[in-house]
DNA sequence: AAAATGTTTTTTATAGATAATATGCTTTTT
DNA sequence: AAAAAGCATATTATCTATAAAAAACATTTT
C-alpha cells in the first residue's frame, strides 16, 4: 500500500498558503491549488477535505474560506511526509555514516529491510539507485555489497571532479555573457561577505560551496557530468557531518581558493583559472581523503552482530 | 515467482563440461561444478538431477557418469536462460530501436510491462537501471518519460568520452610497462590483420573496437568512467546495428585511426597520442550524429497507437 | 463557453506471497 | 579428519494485490 506522503506534503504547504492569507479569505480554486502545489487535484481535494475536518477551513459549496490561522501542531512531521524512498535513503546513509558497515561487507536485504522497517522492494529499489553511485554493487542471485566510501573511491572520484572542473572552467569561459558576468559578480561579494564573518559563520561555506560549484558545471550543460556532480554533493554533504576536525581553517581556506578561481573568471584568463582550480581541486582531494581516513573505524565497534 | 533461468544457465554449461569428457567418464564432485559453473550446489544438484532424468548422465552413489553425448536440441534456448531483467533490456531497448518510442514521450508503465509480457515490478526496476544512462527519466507519482538517443545525448555523451579518452592516453603512457608493451604490440597486430581483410571482414571491427576503447580506459583505473564506457558500449552497440550506410568506409577510417593512436602510445610520444586521440574522437562524434540522424523517424510511421 | 467541480478510470508506489537459489548445518563416505 | 553429500534454513527474484495519486471524462456553475 502506498504511504499518504505526498498527500501530507500536499497538506503541510496548503496550510502555508492558508496562513498567507487573512482569517475569512477565499482560497484559490482546485486547479489554481493543484498548479502551485504540483500535485493533482485529486490531491488538492483531499487536502481541503482534511483541512476542514481540521476546522482550518470551511467548504461551502464552491468556496473555500479560511478559518483560522494554523498553529504548528497542524502540520505533520517531516517523517510522515518522506516517500518510503527518501526515507530509506536517509536511514541507510545514516547507517552508513554510523559505521553500520564497513566496505566489503555484505548487505542482507531482507535483514536490513526489517531493521529499518520497510519492505524488501522498497530497499531493493533504493539500492539499485544507488549502485549508480559506486556505493553498493550487486551481486546476482546473491547479495549486495557495501562498497562504501573507501580512500579509492575517493581518488577515484577526485580525479573525475577534477577532469570535470576544469573543462567547466573552459566552457565558462567560452560562453562568457553578461548573464554570467552577473553570476560571477553575485558569486564574489557572496564569498566576500562570507569571509568577513569566517570566524563565526563558517557553517555557511558547506550551501555557499555547492552552489558554486553547481553554477561553474552548469556551464559545462551534460547531462552526465550532473551526474556525477549530484553523487559529489552526496558525498560532501556526508563529508561535512562527518568531519568536523579543523573545518573553520578548511572552510576559510576553500573560500579563498573559490574567490581566485572567480577573480580568474572574472578577468578571463584561462590560464590563472584553470591553476586556481587545479589547486582547489587539490585541496578538496585532500580533505575528503582525511576525512575518510577519519571516519573509519576498527570493526569491532561496530553495532553489526558478532557472534 | 522467480524463472528458471539460472538453473537453465547451469544445465546448458553443465552439458558442455559433459561434451568435453570421454562418454563414461566421471563427472567432478558437486562442490567442483557449482564452482566451475559459478552456482551454487543447490543449483548444480538440481542440474544433475535434470540431466540423469534425461538421460545425459547416470547418477549412481556418489558418482555421475556420463552417458551419451549431448545433442544441440538438448541444449535449453538462449530466451530461457535470460533472467527477466536481461529479458526486459533486450526487448525495451529493440523496441526503442525499432521506434516505438521518440525522444519526450511518456511512458506508461502498466501498458509497457503488459506489451513486453512482464510484471510491472520487473519493468520498474528496468526502468530505474537505466535512468542513469540518462536514456529514461522519472517523474515521481507521475510516469516515466522517454529521453532517448538524441543530438544532445549524443553531442553530451561525446564530450565525456573525449574529456575520459584523453585523460586514458595521459594515463596509459603513465603507467607504461612490459604488459602494456605486449597489449599494444597484440592491438597492432590485430588492427594490421584487420584491415588486410576490411572488405570483406569490415564488420568484425565493431568487437575490436569495444576491446581497443576498453584496454585503453583500463589504464585510468577509475570506477565511475568504468560506467561511461558501460553505457558508450550500450550506445554504440545499437549505433552498429541503426546505422549501416558507410559501415565498411567508416570501419576502414577508425581502424587506421586507431592504429595511429597505437603506434603514437608505442613510440611514447604523448601529444601524438593525444592528437591522435582527439582526431578519432571527432569522427566517432560525427558518425554517430549521423546515425542518430538517420534513425529519426517522422512521428507519422511509428508504431504507437494512432487516434 | 470557459472554468470549476464531481465522478470514474488508469497508473503508480508499496507490501506481501512464493518458487528458485544460495547458504549453513549435519551426516556420511573416503 | 577432510571432503562430499544430504538436509534444513535463509535470501533473492519475481508476481500479484491494493490503496494512493494522477488523469480523463462528465456535469455543473459562473
Amino acid at each position: 500500500m502506498r504511504t499518504k506522503a505526498v498527500l501530507k506534503r500536499c497538506f503541510n504547504l496548503l496550510l502555508n498558503e492558508i496562513r498567507s492569507l487573512p482569517v475569512g479569505a477565499k482560497l484559490g480554486s482546485e486547479p489554481e491549488l493543484a498548479k502551485i502545489l504540483r500535485v493533482s487535484r485529486t490531491t488538492v481535494r483531499s487536502a481541503l477535505v482534511e483541512a476542514d475536518a481540521r476546522g482550518l477551513i470551511k467548504i461551502s459549496g464552491r468556496q473555500r474560506l479560511t478559518l483560522r490561522i494554523p498553529s504548528p501542531s497542524d502540520y505533520f512531521a517531516d517523517s510522515e511526509t518522506e516517500s518510503v524512498s527518501d526515507a530509506v535513503a536517509h536511514r541507510f546513509l545514516s547507517h552508513v555514516s554510523s559505521g553500520g558497515f564497513q566496505p566489503g561487507d555484505t548487505i542482507n536485504g531482507l535483514g536490513l529491510a526489517r531493521e529499518l522497517g520497510i519492505s524488501v522492494a522498497a530497499l531493493r529499489e533504493y539500492l539499485n539507485r544507488f549502485e549508480r553511485f559506486g556505493l553498493v554493487e550487486r551481486k546476482p542471485n546473491t547479495s549486495w555489497i557495501f562498497r562504501g566510501f573507501t580512500e579509492d573511491f575517493a581518488l577515484e572520484l577526485s580525479e573525475i571532479r577534477e577532469l570535470f572542473e576544469l573543462h567547466a572552467v573552459e566552457s565558462f569561459l567560452a560562453s562568457m555573457s553578461t548573464t554570467r558576468r552577473r553570476v560571477l559578480d553575485d558569486m564574489e561579494r557572496r564569498h566576500l561577505h562570507l569571509l568577513a564573518r569566517i570566524e563565526t559563520d563558517f557553517l555557511e561555506f558547506s550551501e555557499l560551496d555547492a552552489t558554486f560549484h553547481r553554477e561553474l558545471a552548469s556551464a559545462a550543460k551534460n547531462r552526465f557530468m550532473d551526474q556525477i556532480q549530484e553523487l559529489i554533493s552526496l558525498v560532501f554533504h556526508y563529508h561535512y557531518l562527518w568531519n568536523k576536525v579543523g573545518e573553520r581553517d578548511r572552510n576559510h581556506a576553500a573560500t579563498l581558493e573559490h574567490l581566485e578561481i572567480i577573480r580568474a573568471l572574472k578577468a578571463q584568463d584561462k590560464n590563472a583559472a584553470l591553476h586556481a582550480c587545479r589547486k582547489h581541486m587539490k585541496s578538496a582531494k585532500t580533505t575528503l581523503l582525511r576525512s575518510i581516513k577519519v571516519n573509519k573505524v576498527p570493526r569491532s565497534f561496530h553495532t553489526l552482530k558478532m557472534t
